[in-house]
DNA sequence: CCATGCACCCTTGTATACAACAAAGATTTG
DNA sequence: CAAATCTTTGTTGTATACAAGGGTGCATGG
C-alpha cells in the first residue's frame, strides 16, 4: 500500500498515546546521554515516573530494545546501550554504503532541480555564521544527507539510512563543530552537488566517502573524549547513582 | 559491551519463551505466505489459536510491526504487509551498497583464507548437481552472500544485510531455480572469490553488483507470477476465507 | 577461611479485566 | 427516499494481579 510502513507507524501510531511518547521520551534521554550508557532501568521504576502502568512502558521498552537502544536481560533488567567507539564507525560505514549506492542510484536520471536546490542551500558564500556550534546545524547536516538520499528515489534506502543516522546521531550532537568546521562542510556539500550536476557522479561518490570519513574521525575523538569526561564525573559522584539511572534524572513529563 | 546484541536478544530471549515462539512462528508464516498478504489478523484470534493470551501474541505483533512484516491500524488491526514488487527491488539495490561497500572495507586487508575457502565451496566443479530446486540451495545462496559481507569485518554492515534479507527472502524462496540457473550462480560466486584473491576489488564489485541484479530482475518476475497465482486462488475460493487469514491456516503448533 | 547450598527479594513474563475508540449498520428525520 | 445521527459491536490500548525465574547474600558445613 505505502512505500514507508515503518515511519508511518512511528508518527502517527506511536508518536500519540502514552506508549508513544513514552518510547519517543526514553529515546530522547538516552540520546542525551541522560540515561548514562551501561545504566539499568526496570519497568516498574519507569512506569512510576510516567506515572502509568508498566504495560505501556514495557511495549517502549521492547521496541528499543529491537532498535538496538538498550539490550533486555531477561528476567533481570534493561540495560542502555553502551557507546562503543568501533561500533560507531561500523556504523559511519553503513552510512557510506548507503549513501554512495544512493548516487550511483541516480544513474542517468539525475533530479538537476532538487540537486541545484541543495547546492543552494549550502552555498559557502551564503552560509549563515550564527549557525556554529548550534543544534541547527547539526540538524541541518543531517538533513543534507537524507535529502540528498531522497533523491535517488528509494524510499527503502532513506529507511535504511534514517536508523543509521538514529544510531550514530548521539554522537553527532556531542561535539560543537567551530567556525571552520561549518565552512568546511558548507564547502563539501556544495562541491558534492556540483560535481552530481555535472554528472561526475564518480567524483561526487569519492567526495561523498571522503566527506563521511571525516566525520566518522571526528565523532571518534568526540566520543572518546564525552567518555572520558563522563566517566570522570560518575568517579566524582556517588557511587549508589552509578548503577541504576534514578528517575531524577529524566526530563519531567 | 558485545557487538550484536540485537542478534543476541532475538536468539536468546525471543527464540525461547511463549513470544518468541509466537513471534517466530508468525514470521514464518507471512514468509510462506500462509497468511495471505494484505489479510488482517487480530490479537484475540491469534490468542486463541495458539492457546495464550493476548499479551504475548501483542507483543510479536508490535515486533513485526517495527520490523516491517505487517502494520498495525491502531484500533483496527493487524494487516499483513503487501508484497510490493517496486519496494522489494528497492531492497535488492540496498543489498547492493551494503554488499559492495562490504567488499570495499575488505580494502588492503583481504582475509585469504576465508575467501578462498568460500571459492572452494562455490566451485562449478563441485556443484552438487542434487540442490537444483531445493530450499537447500536458496538458503546456500543466502549465506554465502552473508559470510562474505562478514569478511569485511563490520558486524554492524551484516546485521543491515540480514535485516535487508529478512525481507526479500520471502521472495527469494518463490522461484524454484533450473539447474541452469544453479550452475550459473556457482559460477558467479566462484569468479567473485576469484577476483577478491587476485586483488581486484573492482572487478569483484562488478561483478557482485551484475549478480544481484540479476536476482532482482529474477525475483520481479517470480513475484508477479505468484501474486498472479494466488489472487486466481483467491478468486476461486470462498471470498469469506480472504478477508481474515482463519486459523486453520497457520501450522499446528 | 573457603566452598556450597538455600532462601529471600527483585524483575520480568503472562493472564485477565476494563476502558476507549473506530467502523459499520440501524434508525430516525427532513 | 436520502442523509445524517445514534447505537452496537468488535478491536486495540491500558491497568492490575499473579506466576516464574534468576541473582545476591547469608548461613552452614568442611
Amino acid at each position: 500500500m505505502q512505500r514507508d510502513d515503518k515511519e508511518r507507524i512511528v508518527s502517527e501510531s506511536f508518536r500519540k498515546g502514552t506508549t508513544g511518547s513514552i518510547y519517543q521520551t526514553l529515546r530522547q534521554s538516552i540520546m542525551n546521554l541522560e540515561l548514562y550508557p551501561g545504566s539499568r532501568v526496570t519497568e516498574t521504576e519507569l512506569a512510576q515516573h510516567f506515572g502509568v502502568s508498566r504495560t505501556p512502558v514495557r511495549e517502549a521498552l521492547q521496541r528499543l530494545a529491537v532498535e538496538g537502544y538498550l539490550t533486555i536481560r531477561p528476567k533481570h533488567g534493561c540495560y542502555i546501550r553502551q557507546l562503543d567507539v568501533f561500533e560507531l564507525a561500523e556504523y559511519y560505514d553503513v552510512r557510506v554504503g548507503l549513501e554512495l549506492e544512493g548516487i550511483a542510484l541516480m544513474g542517468q536520471r539525475i533530479p538537476y532541480r532538487e540537486v541545484a536546490q541543495l547546492a543552494e542551500d549550502w552555498d559557502p558564500q551564503q552560509a549563515r555564521y550564527g549557525m556554529s556550534g548550534s543544534e541547527e546545524f547539526k540538524d541541518a547536516e543531517e538533513l543534507f544527507h537524507i535529502r540528498l538520499a531522497e533523491l535517488c528515489g528509494n524510499p527503502i534506502l532513506v529507511q535504511y539510512l534514517r536508523d543509521v543516522n538514529n544510531h550514530i546521531r548521539i554522537v553527532r550532537r556531542l561535539g560543537l563543530p567551530d567556525q571552520d568546521s561549518v565552512m568546511q562542510t558548507y564547502r563539501e556539500h556544495h562541491e558534492i552537488c556540483q560535481r552530481i550536476l555535472a554528472n561526475d557522479l564518480e567524483g561526487a561518490t569519492v567526495m561523498l566517502r571522503a566527506h563521511i570519513h571525516e566525520s566518522q574521525a571526528k565523532s571518534r575523538e568526540v566520543t572518546l573524549a564525552q567518555l572520558q569526561m563522563r566517566r570522570r564525573e560518575r568517579g566524582l559522584g556517588t557511587d549508589a547513582g552509578t548503577a541504576s539511572a534514578t528517575p531524577g534524572t529524566l526530563p519531567a513529563h
